[in-house]
DNA sequence: ACACATAGTTTGAATATCAAACAATATATA
DNA sequence: TATATATTGTTTGATATTCAAACTATGTGT
């Protein structure tokens, strides 16, 4: 079998596994998916404005007002008035934002924890590496 | 730095930038975004009922019927009633809804291409070895 | 027969998302 | 400085998505 073609099975299996993953760990926490997503951005970039939230998310700023009025509310995170900028606010993980970020965050390092343990180290190093040329490249 | 910790900082990217990548080439398309899963799973797995459609959707089976409406309006799937149960459908993609399967096809086979081109043969190898381990462990 | 289970559809409500209009503020140009 | 233009975020109105629950038709077991 072609190499390529072997790849490419192996790596839709794959996304799609970890899609299903993903959306089953969402579901098990009480925030909506955009939520979910939304302080997965703040979690690994850090405060941001509604624009580049909108940008990290790949929504329109309209879809992020509403998600961040929602995490407002649940007091999961903060609109802060920027310095410089008077229009714009920057979104801050509260304290409870912050610990449900580490909470997902736990659930991906348990996640590549169980993958990691039915590999060699070798194995985990080269995959890491071939992640880590891809992620550059692309 | 942990190679746990590495691995899964690698894990997420990929995962993110491949998410990014399928959501843009299926607004390429005129299907929705529901249609065009569920294309790609008839596609891969071949024909089926709606209940089992939707549960490889991960959607109910409302959903699914209003999924496979839109399909069958488009002329890219039928339904066909099942032998042995009167009250099941059989979904099958028709030329079209095989078509665009194939297209789509085509785009994770590109993708894959894309990256193999910057990977070493061993590389490759490493990579779809330890893909293919994942996909038949977890 | 009868009750119960299952496949799929319909319905009504909740949620998500967008594009466009809008208000407030910033920036560039005359 | 004044004025036009651009930008940030919100609001609005419309459309799309999805679900749970009720429903129809059919199957299964007692």
């Amino acid at each position: 079998m072609d190499p390529i073609d072997e790849l490419n099975e192996n790596l839709v299996e794959f996304f799609d596994r970890m899609s299903s993953w993903e959306q089953s760990v969402i579901q098990q926490g009480k925030l909506n998916v955009a939520g979910a997503h939304a302080i997965e951005k703040l979690g690994q970039f850090g405060s941001m404005s509604m624009k580049d939230l909108s940008k990290a998310l790949g929504v329109t700023t309209g879809t992020t007002t509403i998600t961040v009025d929602r995490l407002e509310n649940g007091g999961y995170a903060v609109r802060e008035r920027a310095d410089n900028d008077r229009r714009s606010y920057i979104i801050r993980l509260t304290e409870k934002g912050n610990d449900a970020y580490l909470d997902h965050h736990r659930h991906h390092l348990s996640f590549a924890k169980e993958i990691a343990s039915f590999l060699t180290d070798e194995e985990i190093e080269c995959f890491t590496a071939v992640l880590e040329k891809i992620n550059r490249e692309i």
